[in-house]
DNA sequence: TTTTTAGTTGAATAATTGTTCAACTATTAT
DNA sequence: ATAATAGTTGAACAATTATTCAACTAAAAA
């Protein structure tokens, strides 16, 4: 067991041989920092509710203010949340603009995130 | 076209029958909130690291704290805060508490996110 | 018994984030 | 041209959250 040398903890490092193994395994900051930013996406009930609607429809900010009863600032916000992130795609149509998913994993991601919840439940 | 009904959102309801179709796919309010604290456990980068570090080593505060470079005390509330949403567990062993990953689904949910943000990045 | 060490915990602080509000653009209808 | 509508945007406010700090518990060592 000796002092750790990392300077920022406040530990003795007591098990040399699995912090170097571990150390080998840590992922990129850049990824990382990317993946925790796709979570975030998913992260609030409002966003999930959009990716959940637009799962099955394509469906303009209006529609979605309506379904979800909240303001189109509001929804407007969080689209653009989710269009930076790029899980949706707008498609313009004179004033208005239709929403759909833009990523095959989102899917994936929401489906398999449901039946974990809906386990656990049990 | 008429006037939503809702109260709440500031909107006309331009097309009533995806608004009518869309409404009868909305999830209960319930597991969308435990969905979303699902992803927020997986949003932020430190929780991430720690994840990625158990999918392969038990380890204890120390080392963890010492791979990450951050004080036992940071490293302990995220721990408590994964553990709360029971996505690892802890083992007591002496002083030392050695953590491991408690889900079968989070390992799945991290590797497609880690293949869809390095797909994206192509 | 006393001291040291691993880990936890609550309060405080700083940073981030969701929603509201008001002002704005672009498109369509009158 | 003017008015109405769909949607966006930035600032402000309230709520949430990550980390720090100091005090604490429990186990082991001296």
């Amino acid at each position: 067991m000796t002092r750790c040398k990392c300077g920022a903890c406040d530990c003795n490092v007591i098990h040399e041989d699995n912090v170097a193994l571990a150390q080998k395994d840590m992922l990129e900051e850049d990824l990382l920092l990317d993946m925790a930013d796709f979570y975030k996406a998913l992260s609030d009930s409002t966003r999930l509710k959009i990716i959940n609607l637009l799962c099955r429809h394509e469906l303009c900010v209006c529609d979605i203010s309506a379904i979800l009863n909240m303001t189109k600032s509001a929804v407007s916000h969080q689209l653009q949340n989710l269009k930076e992130m790029k899980l949706i795609k707008g498609r313009k149509s004179g004033k208005e603009v239709w929403y759909s998913l833009d990523d095959s994993h989102v899917l994936q991601v929401f489906k398999l995130c449901k039946t974990h919840i809906l386990e656990a439940k049990k």
